[in-house]
RNA sequence: GUGGACGUAGCUCAGUUGGUUAGAGCACCAGGUUGUGGCCCUGGGGGUCGGGGGUUCAAAUCCCCUCGUUCACCCCA
């Protein structure tokens, strides 16, 4: 075995699956819900649709996507997010022309060039949710809701919320022209990267964990204190309504996400006990995406949580999932000879809806009953010249049954 | 992209200061039972000791490189 699965990337095996499974069925039952409605756009899209929603100078863009030239020469990139391929698609078929609120989920990989770490793969699985066409607070608090709605129905408990506003266009420059201010005073103690990132995107730089910029920032001017009149009325409400629903929050002023196109709430669900990759959703509003990309000015809300991360939170709560093991009946045969006719049995069983198996490979009696203890079958068929045995492998007991009869009897039995 | 730890059978791991044909448990296969599983017993298959190079009479063991895993930084869901 020579070739294996690329860096980053990784087979999710039978006996694994099953939770992933979980965590897919539960979003779908609920998102639907919700009324929200599963939309799968395509795994690569015109390099331009991310370049220009998630911004050139964010970390994404500059050295994380998988971007390549196709036989005509086309600049593709494999998704690294959700969002920009549903506002996309939502303009391209004119959705808006139903009119109110849109609201979409997805499931499916995305891709990014990361170093791989728990919880943080190039070949990521996220579920997520849009839903555009409004800019009622009511609908931030919806989405966050939901959010949790869908973990807890995981079975996740540790689970907290931090919120913030990172205000509209009217007020978001002031601020960032504030927050420039404040970090060219003490650029010289700010790490590298925050110094280049004063620049290029002062926002980032709150996101700092250098403990060097840390103690610097509890000084620096707060996004909430320059949120215009409008933006300062919606956190309002959104934080009106959270509570209303009975959720509980943590303001969380440095809570920057890493995509240009958020604008007033942002949030994340951390789970304790997942190590440094600690978010299993984010999201927020973004009420530029759509106009950006030429649409009439509609605004939007979302998030998007990650499956590997939900999975390892489950882990670590205990959260079981069966493993899906059916089979409910095994042939055994007495010899080569009756290859045939079991495996006539075994398709008048499946064909009635009965799971079963048999071993096409001749071996003993025995060998054939290890298999089927191994399965955990509750019958084993014995196969031989007349009639047929059925073996009732809990209770270790077995009668002679007739042959034509061995389908009706399992059917009742089962 | 940066730093640390790790890499021996399918899995979990032993492997003394470098010293002969690299071990155990579980798993797998077969037999003990002239057709019947789980327990037990016996036997068997399976490892280029991540890969490459070097030091040495001799390397799983020491050195270098490389790939991978992992934790953290970073980034983010």
């Amino acid at each position: 075995m020579t070739i294996k699965a690329p860096r980053g990337t990784e087979d999710v095996l039978p006996g694994e699956i099953e939770k992933w499974q979980r965590i897919e069925q539960t979003a779908r039952e609920l998102f639907l819900l919700y009324n929200y409605r599963e939309i799968r756009t395509p795994l690569f899209e015109d390099t331009r649709l991310f370049e220009r929603s998630i911004g050139e100078s964010t970390d994404i863009v500059e050295k994380e996507m998988y971007t390549f030239l196709d036989k005509k020469g086309r600049s593709l990139t494999l998704r690294p997010e959700g969002t920009a391929p549903v506002v996309r698609a939502y303009l391209e078929h004119k959705l808006y022309a139903k009119g109110g609120v849109n609201k979409f989920f997805y499931i499916g990989s995305f891709f990014r060039y990361e170093r791989p770490q728990a919880g943080r793969n190039r070949q990521f699985y996220q579920i997520g949710v849009e839903a555009i066409g409004s800019d009622s607070p009511a609908l931030d608090a919806e989405v966050i809701n939901l959010s949790l709605h869908f973990l807890s129905s995981l079975g996740l408990k540790t689970l907290h919320i931090a919120l913030n506003s990172i205000g509209c266009s009217a007020c978001q420059p002031l601020y960032r022209e504030k927050l420039k201010q404040f970090l060219n005073e003490h650029i010289d103690k700010l790490c590298d990267d925050c110094r280049r990132r004063t620049e290029s995107n002062p926002l980032r730089v709150l996101d700092c964990k250098k403990e060097g910029c840390v103690s610097i920032l509890k000084n620096a001017p707060s996004t909430l204190d320059f949120l215009c009149p409008a933006c300062k009325e919606h956190f309002e409400s959104v934080k009106h309504y959270l509570k209303m629903l009975g959720l509980n929050y943590q303001i969380a002023p440095n809570l920057v996400r890493g995509l240009d196109y958020y604008t007033r709430t942002t949030f994340e669900v951390v789970h304790s006990g997942l190590g440094a990759q600690n978010a299993v959703a984010a999201g927020g509003r973004f009420d530029g995406l759509v106009e950006e990309f030429g649409g009439e000015s509609t605004p939007a809300v979302g998030f998007a949580a990650g499956v590997e991360r939900i999975a390892l939170a489950m882990d670590g709560e205990g959260v079981k999932v069966s493993d899906g093991k059916q089979t409910f009946t095994f042939i055994a045969l007495l010899g080569k000879e009756y290859l045939e006719g079991g495996l006539l049995l075994l398709n008048e069983l499946r064909r009635s809806g009965i799971s079963a198996e048999m071993d096409y490979e001749g071996r003993s009696l025995k060998s054939q009953f290890r298999v089927a203890d191994k399965l955990g079958v509750k019958f084993t068929i014995i196969l031989g010249q007349e009639g047929a045995t059925l073996r009732d492998m809990v209770k270790g007991e077995q009668e002679e049954v007739k042959r034509e009869e061995v389908v009706s009897i399992l059917k009742r039995e089962k």
